[in-house]
DNA sequence: AAGATAGTGCACTGGTCGGTGCAATACATG
DNA sequence: CATGTATTGCACCGACCAGTGCACTATCTT
């Protein structure tokens, strides 16, 4: 791997917005923004390969030019998208297990958590982006495992955590707290993530069916580890 | 390497072989089976936009004019040698589970079958081939749906099936056999299936880890439906 | 040996696509 | 308004690639 950072070689964009600060150039970043949206739903729907930059300056309804100007070049367009959905993706990661370890009662905080984390994964654009990274994991795979260790990694690593502390205070049986957590991931989400990879044009779950899901995964994690 | 025999699996030419029939042209057979072994190489690796024709052709010693005049055009080449992978997939899949209804040992039992299910699937080949048929899921729909029906499906219909009995017979308490046979699976497999897919060319568990692997999905299984 | 059949080498077509060059123009800002 | 800069439109390059045409050679079959 030769380049240790793909970021910020253009535009950055932010403003630390001094006092008599000029923001940058609105037409910049209405481009931008134009660009960004097209290139997310194309390169979501289509795949790195099969989205060319024509088409994304059509759907955007821009000129191909702006596109190179803006963004250098596809790869980057295509890193500087999907790292923002990872750092989104991680920032939500991190606020699902809070408060877990102290729930009063853990069966229903349990069940909660669950219908809740599926309830988020499960919707079109996160499925999509799953799928999207894996598509390209072999063309890009710092992004895939930036990707795996920001989102799932995360997830995994707070119930890990929890399920340590519940451990110790025996409200749960899990001497491997790490396997637990993959064992409570995968009850919950397991066939909901998997048949949309091989189907990702098929319905999703409805809201019910996803919520009877989660509760089944949830109810068969207490089971096993003492609820 | 261990080479897996990828060779005349599908016989498209295969008479029904009377007495004194005149088998194909053994020049024809050579070619096929250079072509298909190299390609199955290749498009496991690099997936089906990635891998040239020149290539397999390259790979395979043989001109490229040959492998249009054996299989047409790259994406019946393509589909042929999924589907004789996917045929082969679903044998295996039928097999596994056989018996298990009957076990006397139950628990044990089970403990074999996960240890068997995981090191199939573990082995490189078939998570490339799963991990290659989710990557072109959107060009072959029809391909994603056949493997799935043939491979996860049919040992998930089978698992069913026998949790299905055993719940009748109090073995187990699996009110819904057909949730269970999902929960058993993504135990057992998940979390190796799902990091291929992000990191296909990272190392895998080893044997030993596999079966530890195996071994706490299945008990967590039997603990939460009942061992 | 002779004819049929399959494979070869290679040049070539046609289409796609990422990326560039440039002159004209729209727009932001002081 | 004047000046700098971002955007546009469009032609264009070069690389890549699936698939073809054809004359020639190698191999099988009888």
């Amino acid at each position: 791997m030769g380049d240790s950072d793909v970021s910020d070689r253009h535009p950055p964009l932010r403003a630390p917005l001094g006092p008599r600060d000029r923001g940058p150039d609105p037409r910049t970043l209405r481009t931008r923004a134009a660009v960004a949206e097209a290139a997310t739903t194309l390169f979501l729907q289509r795949g790195y390969q099969d989205t060319g930059v024509d088409e994304i300056a059509a759907l955007a309804k821009v000129s191909k030019r702006s596109i190179y100007n803006n963004y250098g070049d596809k790869e980057s367009l295509f890193t500087e998208l999907v790292l923002g959905f990872t750092s989104t993706a991680g920032e939500f990661a991190d606020r699902l297990v809070t408060g877990l370890a102290e729930a009063a009662d853990l069966p229903q905080a349990l069940h909660e958590l669950g219908r809740r984390h599926l309830r988020t994964v499960a919707r079109p654009e996160v499925l999509r982006l799953r799928r999207l990274i894996i598509l390209e994991a072999g063309r890009f795979p710092a992004l895939a495992e930036e990707y795996y260790r920001s989102a799932p990694g995360r997830v995994m690593a707070a119930l890990t955590e929890a399920f340590a502390l519940l451990h110790a205070r025996g409200a749960l049986t899990a001497p491997n707290p790490r396997r637990a957590a993959e064992h409570f991931s995968y009850l919950v989400l397991g066939s909901t993530l998997d048949s949309f990879l091989f189907a990702p044009e098929a319905d999703l779950p409805t809201p019910t069916e996803l919520d009877r899901l989660a509760d089944d995964g949830v109810t068969a994690f207490l089971a096993a580890y003492g609820g």
